[in-house]
DNA sequence: AAAATAATTTAACAAATGATAAAAAATGAA
DNA sequence: TTCATTTTTTATCATTTGTTAAATTATTTT
């Protein structure tokens, strides 16, 4: 998915406003496996993910994923950005990747200088926080097995390109769980 | 706390961008057990805590309770404010309060009018995604008891001013559930 | 203060999920 | 392909949380 596009997703920009922000954006690519960001650093960069797979995850007792990007999504350490101070998650590619790459520092400048970047920057928190508050919500009155089919109906790829054991922790579950479930629906 | 605090709180505004939003401040009081959003409508207004406290939640078979809101928060319908839909959440007064009230339409016009405005809307989403994504990681990774002492270290002031039930709902377990954690912690 | 109502706790049992270990299946490397 | 490694499933038992009902305590109304 090309950055005009991924740009678009989040709040329909003016010619001139989305070239300024292109222009800051430059491509790069990480094989499966990389760690793009890592926790307790602030992270000077965001991506958009042209193609390719992530996780975030916080380190634990265990490894705790709570957030898969695919193609088109914003990948983004949200304290270094929004407080400058070292974020949480570690981001795990799990596919080969393409990304683009856009400095945080340049993209506060354009917060700065342009109404309608400041409004996509608006946007695109609004809407992440309306997923996180649904999935907050979810987990607080759905046992997991209604977590695991409500998962299924709305993002059926993830389960054909995530090993399950990422998924349980996903759920809030352990892998042990997630497979009871699983057969149980057999 | 007074609305000019209330708004330096989220960011901190120039004065005559911080003036165009207060101009459209309005003062208003409800009575404990008034219910201020409703769910499944499209509401036209934000409100911003001058005193009292205000719990948000879902119905389903039994309530969700999953925000509570004290002196200087900020009440949204967050569906409504971002996306012009029906919201998914109820808005009940635990307390007499006294708010201040902000046409959603007229913040839209000073968020294209006024870039530090726009920020400041940004930064509003910022924090309270942070704040949401930790909640759901915590909730992920910690069981009741210890989501308990955690609520009790964050936010001490929430135990005196609600009653059981609620925060029960809030920390996702039955009030019976909480009952048990209580006792065992004596 | 007494009565009525609402909130909280306690108890007993049921259901869901976790922990550990082992087996089976799938994947990757030589 | 074969071997080694990783992932997933299955089984057993322990722990946590849910459900229901009753008892206690606190709050509100008369």
């Amino acid at each position: 998915m090309d950055i005009s596009k991924i740009l678009d997703l989040i709040y329909e920009l003016p010619d001139q406003s989305k070239l300024a922000l292109q222009n800051n954006v430059s491509e790069i690519a990480f094989p499966k496996g990389h760690i793009l960001l890592k926790a307790n650093k602030i992270e000077s960069n965001i991506y958009f993910i042209k193609k390719g797979l992530v996780r975030a995850y916080v380190e634990r007792d265990n490894e705790v994923t709570f957030w898969f990007g695919k193609e088109g999504e914003t990948i983004i350490s949200m304290k270094s950005y929004v407080e400058d101070q070292p974020g949480y998650e570690n981001i795990e590619l799990l596919e080969d990747c393409e990304l683009y790459e856009l400095k945080t520092e340049n993209l506060r400048k354009l917060f700065n200088e342009d109404v309608h970047i400041a409004n996509w920057g608006r946007k695109f928190a609004e809407k992440e926080l309306i997923k996180t508050e649904e999935r907050l919500i979810s987990k607080q009155f759905k046992n997991a097995s209604e977590r695991y089919l409500e998962l299924m109906k709305d993002h059926p790829v993830l389960l054909q390109r995530v090993q399950l054991g990422h998924i349980a922790s996903y759920l809030g579950i352990t892998q042990v769980s997630l497979s009871r479930i699983r057969a149980e629906l057999k």
